[in-house]
RNA sequence: GGAGGGGUUCCCGAGUGGCCAAAGGGAGCAGACUGUAAAUCUGCCGGCGAAGCCUACGGAGGUUCGAACCCUCCCCCCUCCA
């Protein structure tokens, strides 16, 4: 049996750092976590082609398994997605394709591995299609279903706002495949433990009743609460809709930038469960005052960037965002374990997004809606003119008050580009060429 | 299979022949106030350089000078009955 790392129970950092929700026997489980290393697993949907903030909390809870000495298993539900999981929608998921989820299943993985490591000897990544979809149905349901009471699912908070709306077999189905996952990873991986969003708690308990009685085996259960942010706003959204973990889709400046306009009341809760830092200097943060705070925002951005994407991609989305808004170092004494910079300024905007444009067009001139438009700051020309039409667009800085005002070439910077922003904080480069 | 009720712009939801690009709310964007916070207030919120045109009210046809709204067929969802 290998050692793990401390004496103190994974189960506790967990329960410090805001992610139990619910548990199904805290001081089993407590006790299990604290005596041997202890085989759990997460599910991940490959719905989207990538994972996003959303997604963040399950992922950290895994990095605290394995730091910890415990062996994480990443289940992505390929199987499952083909049925779609009903738990807490009020309307059903639309069906993607065998095609789709696979392209999907992969990707995760990709993702995944930039969080865990799936060495040898460490987590590892198992995808459900693998076995759910060799079942037999006839046989399934003589083994798998004959231990399921309609009469309690129909009860569970699992379907409640389901069975008003409407609810059809291949959903009410679900929770028997979540179950049988459990079961077989408690088979043939020794997994003891499940954990998951609270809209699982139900898919979760199932799993349990169902693997005490295929395998005459005690396991546990955890959930994490579901994030939203303190003024009860769905978490991991911005204008640009979803906020994703990969960088092609939202750019670590951009991530950057989502954390770093964190919520006041949000900024202790984020900073323990998307960072790694020491609690202990996380509840320093509660003696931040009113401003004073955004030092613990920008440590909860570069800290969070710096998981997601490297030490290096959040130096420069520091850069980047010391350079457009006054961000200024934090300093040694606050969240002393931090990397974060503790000095200078930010001169490097390269982080900042950037669409190209030839010398030739700016000799010509570029009406600034076009502009707006073509970096993608605004949807449409039309969008592009009400923006300038209300007084949010702005060139180097300039306000533009004339939607058909010329950008041209004496609008390039010392840099060779030409910046331009919508509102107070999305920034564009031009890079001329 | 039968009876009834529905499918409206990103979401909820009103509209049942011209005044409808479609009320209201939410979300979103911008402005003011601020601390790249929250709350609040104001404006905007299908596309096209304006008049106008184009696209849009589940799908396909039809009636009409004119259809989200009326008729026909089809698809999907819900409820009750079998």
């Amino acid at each position: 049996m290998k050692r793990i790392a401390s004496v103190k129970s994974v189960f506790d950092v967990l329960k410090e750092r805001g992610f139990v929700e619910q548990a199904t026997e805290e001081d089993a489980i407590r006790e299990l976590l604290a005596k041997e290393s202890v085989t759990c697993y997460i599910g991940f949907d490959p719905t989207a082609q990538s994972l996003h903030v959303g997604s963040l909390v399950p992922i950290m809870a895994l990095v605290h398994m394995q730091r910890q000495g415990h062996r994480p298993i990443a289940l992505v539900g390929g199987g499952t997605a083909l049925i779609g999981d009903p738990s807490g929608k009020t309307e059903m998921r639309q069906i993607l394709s065998r095609e789709q989820i696979d392209r999907n299943a992969e990707g995760l993985k990709g993702q995944l591995s930039r969080y865990l490591d799936f060495g040898p000897s460490g987590a590892i990544m198992l995808n459900n299609a693998d076995w759910l979809t060799r079942l037999n149905y006839i046989d399934f349901l003589r083994d798998v279903g004959r231990h399921f009471s309609v009469n309690r699912m129909l009860a569970a908070e699992t379907y409640k706002a389901r069975l008003e709306k409407g609810l059809n077999f291949i959903e009410f189905n679900y929770m028997l495949l979540q179950s049988y996952d459990f079961s077989y990873l408690c088979k043939h991986h020794n997994c003891l433990l499940q954990m998951g969003g609270n809209d699982q708690w139900g898919n979760i308990v199932a799993g349990i009743d169902l693997t005490r009685r295929l395998e005459d085996t005690k396991v546990f259960g955890i959930t994490f609460p579901l994030l939203v942010t303190s003024q009860g706003h769905k978490m991991g959204k911005t204008e640009k809709g979803a906020v994703w973990l990969d960088p092609s889709l939202t750019s670590p400046y951009e991530y950057f930038q989502f954390w770093i306009n964190t919520e006041d009341a949000d900024v202790e809760r984020f900073l323990l469960l998307f960072t790694l830092l020491p609690s202990e200097e996380i509840r320093e943060t509660g003696r931040l005052r009113d401003a004073e705070l955004n030092k613990a925002k920008t440590v909860l951005a570069f800290e969070a960037t710096k998981i997601t994407h490297g030490e290096e991609a959040a130096l420069h989305a520091w850069q980047a965002s010391a350079a457009s808004f006054n961000i200024k170092p934090v300093d040694g004494a606050l969240f002393p374990s931090s990397t974060v910079p503790r000095t200078g300024d930010g001169e490097d905007i390269s982080a900042i997004g950037a669409i190209e444009k030839k010398h030739e067009e700016l000799e010509r001139g570029i009406p600034a809606f076009e502009l707006f438009h073509e970096a993608d700051l605004c949807g449409s020309r039309g969008e592009a003119r009400r923006l300038i039409a209300q007084g949010g667009a702005y060139v180097n800085g300039r306000k533009i008050f004339s939607f058909d005002e010329i950008i041209g070439l004496g609008d390039i910077d010392e840099r060779g580009e030409i910046t331009v922003r919508k509102g107070k904080k999305q920034y564009r480069r031009i890079k001329v060429t």
